[in-house]
DNA sequence: CTCCCACCGTGACAAAAGTCATCGCCGAAC
DNA sequence: GTTCGGCGATGACTTTTGTCACGGTGGGAG
């Protein structure tokens, strides 16, 4: 017997109006499969067409280059979805997807999933937030990379990761600079040489992989030039 | 009296499966608005709300920075809607809009867009059409920023705008070396330099704004480095 | 015809980004 | 303990990007 993901299903806010029976009936047609970290879900020109659910673990969204350098665009996590596009244009991935960690994905038929939009207008109305949330997040990542250095980047998201942390507290670089640098859409030298200058003036404190800002407006100030 | 914008309303994507009755019901309930050449229509950061189509003429989407530099983001034609995302997330405009010729624009109450999209759920499924086609488009503008050097990015354009025309035509540069600049997300004596060089090297031939490419493929291979 | 003015082109720098090679350190495996 | 491998730091350069300042030009307004 497979398992039933309804309960899975809930946390998925592209679902968040439905009832649990309703629930109950799209867990039926899904079917799950698992992920070893540093696994491909799925690469950028590859032909998709059904919606992904992340049941558990993370997901890496990236663009490559042919020279091997990687732009990550987002993390998705649990209850997050992928590849709502492809369902509906029927093209192919944009992006690559790669298992941050151990993953598990649930799989919805595709055309299933269209019809479903289509009797349930607010699902069809989850998937326009959520792609206009995307949409918004890409558009802050495209002025970054046109308006900003890596130094500026690299600021950005020390700050953003001080906020999800209580103030003062240091926070845990959980990536390695090589990763860090995928994120900010450079290469991991830079990112080195970047933080090891903000901590020369001062800016912030490293040791080891563990980051405190004494003074985040001066950071902040930083940012503005 | 108000002429009818039925006519106008049938050539709007996100209204391609509605029937004649059904665009006069909403023509009914559509205000125009005429806008000068470069007058700014929304501003980043404004609150947004309601759907706009463009009636007649082309806006500018951009995102500028503090500095006054410029990042282009699409160019939306007759036809075309803005500002989809702010009528479904109701938060602010992620992007500022200039008229890029004078302007006609059709405005609908952004709570009759939504209602309108939960009776006639073919509207939302083109709704979703829509921002997924931005939101490929705009990952391949994070592409470009991220792994492409002006230059690249200038060639890419040039290639796109020949793609347009019979093969070997010469094409006209629409824009001055300003625009261009804001295309490419860079500046204006980027813009003049890297032509130059390509004129330099053979890879295309200029007169005035006429572009000519004598050879499209060697161009392509430029691209791959 | 002449005078502007909007645009283009360019030289000269300064700063940032990226490449390559090398060194050192820490921690895990043996 | 020793070895090895992954990761971080960094020096030395090259290339690209961006800034500032000027000079030239062509086309429209008067």
């Amino acid at each position: 017997m497979s398992p039933s993901f309804a309960a899975s299903l809930r946390r998925v806010p592209l679902f968040a109006n439905l009832s649990l029976d309703q629930l109950d009936v799209l867990a039926q047609h899904v079917v799950a499969r698992n992920y070893q970290q540093g696994a491909v879900v799925f690469s950028e020109g590859e032909a998709g067409g059904d919606l992904l659910i992340v049941h558990s673990g993370q997901v890496r969204i990236l663009r490559t280059a042919a020279t091997g350098r990687q732009q990550l665009l987002s993390i998705e996590r649990e209850g997050s979805s992928l590849g709502e596009v492809s369902v509906f244009d029927r093209g192919p991935y944009s992006a690559t997807a790669i298992a941050l960690t151990p993953l598990t994905l649930l799989r919805l038929d595709g055309s299933l999933f269209r019809n479903y939009c289509v009797q349930h207008p607010e699902v069809a109305l989850q998937v326009i937030g959520v792609l206009g949330h995307r949409l918004r997040r890409l558009r802050g990542l495209v002025e970054q990379l046109t308006f900003q250095s890596v130094r500026g980047r690299l600021i950005a998201y020390l700050l953003e990761l001080a906020r999800e942390q209580p103030a003062g507290a240091t926070l845990r670089l959980a990536e390695n600079n090589e990763e860090l640098a995928v994120r900010l859409g450079t290469v991991r030298e830079l990112v080195s040489r970047n933080l090891g200058r903000l901590h020369g003036e001062g800016l912030i404190r490293m040791q080891r992989r563990a980051v405190t800002i004494p003074d985040l407006d001066a950071l902040r100030t930083e940012l503005e030039k």
